[in-house]
DNA sequence: GAAGAGCTATTTTTT
DNA sequence: ATAGCTCTTC
């Protein structure tokens, strides 16, 4: 596609915004208003202009969105061309780079990143060993608080020298945070591993310590691009402005009203200031929003605008008005989740809609179980992004200690996570010692482990224990000789195998047990992928250290293994920041849950909340439901609850509020068929509505008898429980790995489904469905 | 040192 | 309600 092309497809501001490519240029993108498509724009617009991607440096807010603007850019430059652009969350980008530079800090080439899980044990463990009340110091909250202060360039050495912050240590009762903040930098340190942060913030130290690597990164990233600008925090601002000071072909977009993570640090400043930093910054503000209809435009304005702080900004739209935007009160969380599944069920049936049409969102992910149960009842099919990730599962996570152990033996979580695991009879007493022998002598526990005989006497460990260690050592110490010989996916199979962890699980013979075996096959089979596609890649990376450094920088949205894109959406409003969907519920509208009891203090919470109620407002595009429940169970317990104060704010000319007959919400009925009734009568009533929001186009709905039957039919025996399993028996399927096959054979439920399929030439699997990439041949 | 029973915190959001 | 954690007992 040529330059002009590209130009044309765009509106004034949106031109301006891709055509300004030197100097420091801001971009404020309303929501809706094609930032995405101006970002892309911008670097297919330098390429064409004959910039390298070498040059180029585009950082975004999760990995899927770098994927998904490096497809679009690859459709305008050649597959060749954009995979050398520089494209990634901040983390991931410099994770990269720290790989090469951080031996200059003295860490080695293949550190281990500990994600949070481990950043908390260390620091409880920390804790413990300075046997410091656990009560009083929560290993959460002083892990939360170095996480800030490290957002904020503050080392434990800097925090010495910051006398409001240890004043204010004390009078919070925890005077000792500033030892822990230094035993768990200096643990940190010794096991090789950095946490999220730290990538950051030695980025940083390494940009400013060393000048002439500052300026190797200065002369590569000649043009930088930043999305989400809004949600910068500090230490990212820093790196930003350090690696963009000698061109100042800096490009920011990003949307105050949207700024929703500065419970992690996200400082709103970064966007408001950014004029002030840079002078001869230019700024375009895009405000047509081609997303949503007018009601919802209208009144997500008439929320924000409650804010105080914030640019000057007017969004509008020239879509029709389409549907006021739905309010409907509730009796209880499960009467909320059958009136939401009712809703799309009508929905989708009657107009025939696919799933993927649909979110649901809400504050918190403990939300998600009611909405669970009732679409499941009604065999629909759903998937909930967020929670608990695939890797974050303890088998999975068991054999990545493994797995990493082999890469960095100095890794002192996983060290600890599978030193008795599966169990060797090194207890605790016996970790204990070993951890005292460490500190002390100022190694990893794999150093002592690997010298136990030399140091174990003295540390009054048993001789039978001894050999014991000395075993796990030695069993280390083969998996990381044979990282040499073979590669990631064959290592991670040996291990598995040898380190007594599949016989571990496969002796668990329950549902449970079952599940957790499968697991690890299926990690092993994305082990596989992932060698595999990089051996395709050419000069790609293959090697376990890269795969552990993908997984770990995983964000709730990228881990999508499941290709079966039919589904409603469930996630949080936080994860649904930049997606968009045809109609959407925002779910829990009550005070105490949004805006969540937390936020309710301060005037600056209660405004991120209430960006938050924009954000989730604004990612509809056809219809947006707003719910809320009289009734709902927190803590096991039944508590009252009362419509949320962005309700009220809400203007009312694009809100319609029935107030239903109370009568019809009385009563303890498993879901409320008179409400279910009128949903039903309202949805076709807009059915028939001649003006209705057509413009923008659904996803085409599926052909009849094909996919959608697959999709979303089920069994026909609907008993309950029974998920919206998208095989039957004798059916045709093909596998990405096995290729084609017939099913032979269904078991279990729910997300738990295996399907037996006989493969024309891989022979008999029994695979978990929702893992397995099965394409049904019709 | 290991296994089982009871106990308790969890619910704000996450790279 | 539940899962992970701690304590107790063998």
């Amino acid at each position: 596609m040529h330059v002009s092309t590209i130009l044309d497809q765009l509106n004034e501001s949106q031109r301006q915004a891709v055509e300004n490519t030197e100097g420091p240029v801001m971009v404020i993108a309303g929501a809706g208003s094609g930032k995405t498509r101006v970002l892309t724009f911008r670097i297919a617009y330098l390429m064409q202009k004959g910039v390298d991607p070498f040059n180029i440096l585009s950082l975004t807010f999760t990995n899927k969105a770098a994927k998904e603007m490096k497809d679009r850019i690859s459709r305008f430059v050649g597959h060749q061309e954009a995979k050398n652009l520089w494209m990634g969350t901040f983390h991931s980008v410099f994770a990269r780079i720290l790989r090469v530079e951080a031996p200059l800090l003295g860490y080695p080439t293949n550190f281990t990143i500990y994600d949070a899980d481990d950043s908390v044990k260390l620091v409880g463990n920390v804790i413990k060993e300075m046997q410091l009340d656990k009560e009083i110091y929560k290993a959460k909250q002083i892990f939360g608080r170095i996480s800030s202060l490290k957002n904020n360039l503050i080392t434990p050495k800097g925090y010495q020298k910051f006398p409001e912050l240890i004043e204010a240590d004390h009078a919070a009762k925890i005077p000792m945070f500033g030892d822990i903040y230094k035993q768990y930098t200096d643990r940190c340190f010794r096991s090789g591993a950095m946490d999220f942060d730290d990538l950051l913030l030695k980025t940083n130290e390494i940009l400013t310590r060393f000048p002439e690597v500052l300026a190797k990164y200065q002369n590569r990233f000649k043009y930088i691009l930043v999305d989400e600008y809004q949600d910068t925090n500090h230490s990212q601002y820093l790196i930003v402005k350090s690696l963009a000071s000698r061109f100042e072909n800096l490009c920011v977009v990003g949307d105050d009203a949207q700024s929703i993570y500065a419970f992690r640090g996200a400082n709103i400043r970064n966007i408001l200031n950014f004029q002030s930093d840079y002078p001869s910054a230019k700024m375009f503000k895009l405000e047509q929003n081609y997303r949503s209809t007018k009601n919802i435009v209208n009144a997500a304005n008439s929320i924000i605008k409650k804010n105080k702080e914030q640019l000057q900004k007017d969004v509008w739209t020239a879509n029709p008005s389409g549907d006021k935007v739905q309010i409907r009160k509730l009796v209880s969380e499960t009467d909320e989740a059958n009136f939401v599944a009712q809703t799309v069920f009508d929905a989708q049936a009657n107009q025939n809609l696919p799933f993927s049409d649909f979110a649901v969102l809400y504050r918190t992910n403990a939300q998600s179980r009611a909405f669970e149960d009732a679409f499941r009842r009604r065999n629909m099919p759903y998937r909930i992004f967020g929670g608990l990730s695939f890797y974050q599962r303890k088998e999975i996570k068991d054999l990545l200690a493994y797995v990493r152990l082999a890469v960095n033996p100095n890794d002192e979580e996983a060290f600890r996570r599978v030193i008795n695991y599966p169990i060797r009879g090194i207890g605790q007493t016996t970790i204990d010692k070993l951890t005292i022998l460490a500190n002390t002598e100022q190694k990893s526990l794999a150093e002592i482990a690997s010298q136990i005989y030399f140091y174990g006497n003295a540390a009054g460990i048993q001789k039978g224990t001894q050999q014991k260690i000395e075993e796990f050592a030695t069993r280390i110490q083969s998996y990381q000789a044979l990282l040499q010989q073979q590669d990631a996916f064959e290592v991670a199979t040996y291990i598995a195998k040898t380190s007594g962890l599949l016989t571990e699980l496969s002796a668990d013979k329950t549902p449970e047990g079952i599940s957790r075996y499968e697991n690890i096959q299926e990690l092993l089979n994305g082990i596989q992928e992932f060698v595999e596609s990089a051996k395709q890649e050419d000069g790609a990376d293959a090697s376990l250290a890269t795969y552990l450094q993908d997984v770990a920088l995983v964000s709730s949205t990228d881990d999508s293994n499941d290709p079966d894109t039919n589904k409603i959406s469930l996630m949080t409003i936080h994860l649904a920041k930049g997606l968009e969907f045809p109609y959407v519920f925002v779910v829990g509208m009550e005070e105490g849950l949004f805006p969540s009891m937390m936020s309710m203090g301060s005037r600056s919470d209660l405004e991120e909340e209430r960006r938050l109620f924009y954000v989730a407002l604004t990612r509809a595009e056809r219809m947006a439901y707003l719910t809320y429940a009289l009734v709902r169970h927190r803590w096991g317990k039944v508590v009252d609850g009362e419509p949320s104060r962005f309700l009220d704010e809400l203007d009312d000319a694009f809100v319609n509020f029935p107030e239903p007959e109370a009568s019809a919400f009385f009563g303890d009925l498993p879901f409320n068929q008179q409400a279910h009734q009128e949903a039903r009568q309202r949805w076709r009533a807009e059915n028939a509505n001649p003006n209705r929001f057509q413009n923008s186009k659904p996803s085409s709905p599926p052909p009849p008898g094909n996919l959608k039957k697959i999709e979303s039919s089920g069994n026909s025996n609907v008993d309950s429980g029974q998920f919206a399993t998208a095989l039957t028996e004798g059916q045709r399927v093909v596998h990405e790995r096995f290729g084609s096959g017939a099913v032979v054979k269904l078991e279990g439920s729910g997300p738990d489904t295996k399907a037996v399929i006989m493969f024309d030439n891989a022979g008999e699997k029994k695979l978990l469905l929702k893992f397995a990439k099965l394409k049904v041949l019709t």
